[in-house]
RNA sequence: GAAGGUGUAGCUCAGCUGGUAGAGCAGCGGCCUUUUAAGCCGUGGGUCGUGGGUUCGAUUCCCGCCACCUUCACCA
């Protein structure tokens, strides 16, 4: 086979090319079928005791290289950690220091050894068998490490966003922050299984590809089905297709998915996201608040191995209880303005004053939303849950039972963030019918987001749907908390890139 | 979509007010059988993001374009 590929070989990867035909020659399979290991790095470091004198078989990465002539040290990685590996010519043989001498940093390999210490203290493979198991054609970065009063200190790193972003797979190998942060999603999103499994809800999985697209407000991907000839759209939320199940007689039901939506990006925004997304029937928002506060907390002791974390610079703490704050008194509060009751031209007037931005097309709600973005979220750094919001923001939340003005909503905010947003589900399906009604002139208004009516769910919503309660958490933001990132892209293994070239 | 920033060797970066580029690591050759940012000697490597323009001459100045980052807009 040839590989034709365009891109010209540069002087770095000619060497390895040469080499692997060297390799060939010497009849060395260069790209091996398997390699039996009995140990990781880890187990090797954290057992030393035990496994000292004692013979390990180890593989992975060539990360460091340091070569003696007739002896040579590595450190390799493979996914539990690094390890040094010690080759003496008079000890792996002839033909295998020849094989060593070909490899690379960034090459995969399998050793067989004795664990000792060195010298200088560190906990080393000294080697009696080497094996090149994957030959690497292209330089991988070299980013050199030094220990100093326990602390590592990183030379070089490799830290081109762009580098990083697009070919995820050396930042993984040569960061390893990037890796543990990737863990740590995995660690989360076990979590909130775990939790949500234990308390009976049941694991579902909804339409990604959907011919209406609902249960939030942005503009979605439109993609076309071919034998259908139809449009259809991908989930910008999977909120009411859960809400069928719900009527369809689970009990609480639950699904982590990714959704999807065409708008812009940004450190907290990316066009494809994960979503967890919880119905729970015969309970109200105020049992999604508890179990909120609880979970979140749980996850960050679990994760981080306690309630208060350090975030970008901010002591952030998630033991229960979160404040809970009304949204109106939180408008109160940040911008002394009594807001409540008042007209849509007086909320314009307020919203002109206190420098937001508002369109002159705006209803109420939107014009609310505007100052609560502006004026109230900022402040809302450790977590807190900000409540019961104006009806005509949230056409799929129930009512407040005391004000027919608010809805029984919340949304928790961390470092200024929003992380989720819950409310005690409407189920009364003559008022669900009028708030699409509503959604629907808001869009022939020319709101694009406006959310649209779904005949289908309001037949099921006819045929009765306990009362629920229900929630979105936003796994990604949950994740950058809890890893420190900055960016949404930190947290997201390939995040959504403009093509190369 | 707007503004600002960045783009130089495989990686991390220098390069002052224009004279066709440097370092460290990585690579290659040599010495070296307990090194660890290994060391010592020697050495190769660049369409300076891309396309134009100004100029005798552009990595450097000007304009367009591309990508990434930040902020804003959009966005639960």
């Amino acid at each position: 086979m040839q590989d034709n590929h365009q891109e010209e070989l540069n002087d770095l990867m000619k060497v390895r090319r040469a080499k692997l035909a060297r390799l060939q020659e010497m009849q060395v399979q260069p790209f091996a079928y398997s390699f039996v290991r009995d140990h990781s790095a880890r187990e090797v470091l954290d057992r030393f005791e035990e496994l000292e004198e004692k013979s390990v078989a180890v593989a992975g990465r060539i990360m460091a290289l340091r070569s003696m002539g007739k002896a040579a040290f590595a450190h390799i990685a493979d996914s539990s950690g690094r390890i040094q590996i010690y080759l003496r010519r008079d000890q792996v043989g002839d033909q295998a220091y020849e094989v060593f001498d070909l490899t690379d940093i960034g090459d995969i390999v399998g050793v067989t050894g004795t664990v000792h210490k060195t010298r200088t203290g560190e906990i080393t493979i000294f080697a009696q068998k080497f094996e090149l198991l994957t030959k690497s054609l292209r330089p991988m970065p070299v980013v050199k490490e030094r220990v100093e009063e326990g602390q590592t200190v990183t030379y070089d790193a490799f830290a081109d966003t762009e580098l990083r972003y697009r070919q995820r797979y050396l930042d993984l190998m040569v960061n390893r922050e990037v890796r543990q942060a990737f863990v740590t999603r995995s660690r989360i999103i076990t979590a909130v299984r775990r939790y949500l499994d234990g308390r009976g809800y049941l694991e579902v999985e909804t339409p990604v590809l959907q011919p209406l697209y609902g249960g939030a407000a942005a503009r979605p991907f439109v993609t076309h089905h071919n034998a259908l000839d139809m449009t259809l759209y991908l989930r910008i939320a999977d909120e009411l297709y859960l809400k069928r199940l719900i009527v369809g007689g689970f009990d609480g039901v639950y699904e982590i998915s990714k959704d999807f939506r065409n708008e812009g990006i940004d450190r907290s925004h990316n066009p494809e996201f994960t979503m967890m997304e919880l119905y729970v029937a015969y309970e109200d928002y105020t049992f999604m608040l508890n179990l909120v506060e609880e979970m979140v907390g749980a996850i960050a002791r679990e994760v981080c191995g306690d309630a208060k974390i350090s975030y970008q610079g901010q002591e952030l703490d998630f033991t229960a209880p979160w404040p809970r704050v009304r949204m109106f008194e939180a408008l109160q509060r940040y911008t002394g303005m009594d807001l409540y009751g008042k007209s849509r031209d007086e909320l314009y007037a307020a919203a002109r004053e206190l420098h937001c931005e508002v369109e002159p097309f705006m209803e109420s709600g939107k014009i609310l939303d505007e100052i609560v973005k502006e004026k109230v979220e900022p402040h809302l750094i450790q977590p807190t849950f900000l409540c019961d919001y104006p009806v005509e923001l949230s056409p799929l939340a129930k009512r407040h039972r005391d004000d027919p003005r608010l809805v029984e909503r919340f949304e928790a905010f961390v470092a200024g963030r929003e992380i989720c947003n819950a409310f005690s589900e409407l189920n009364d399906p003559i008022d669900q019918r009028s708030r699409f009604e509503q959604q629907m002139k808001a869009r022939a208004a020319g709101d694009e987001e406006a959310q649209l009516l779904d005949e289908d769910f309001l037949r099921a919503l006819e045929h009765g749907m306990p009362p629920t309660a229900g929630l979105g958490l936003g796994i990604d933001r949950l994740v950058m908390l809890l890893t420190d990132s900055a960016s949404i892209r930190d947290v997201i293994l390939f995040p959504t890139m403009r093509p190369e070239l």
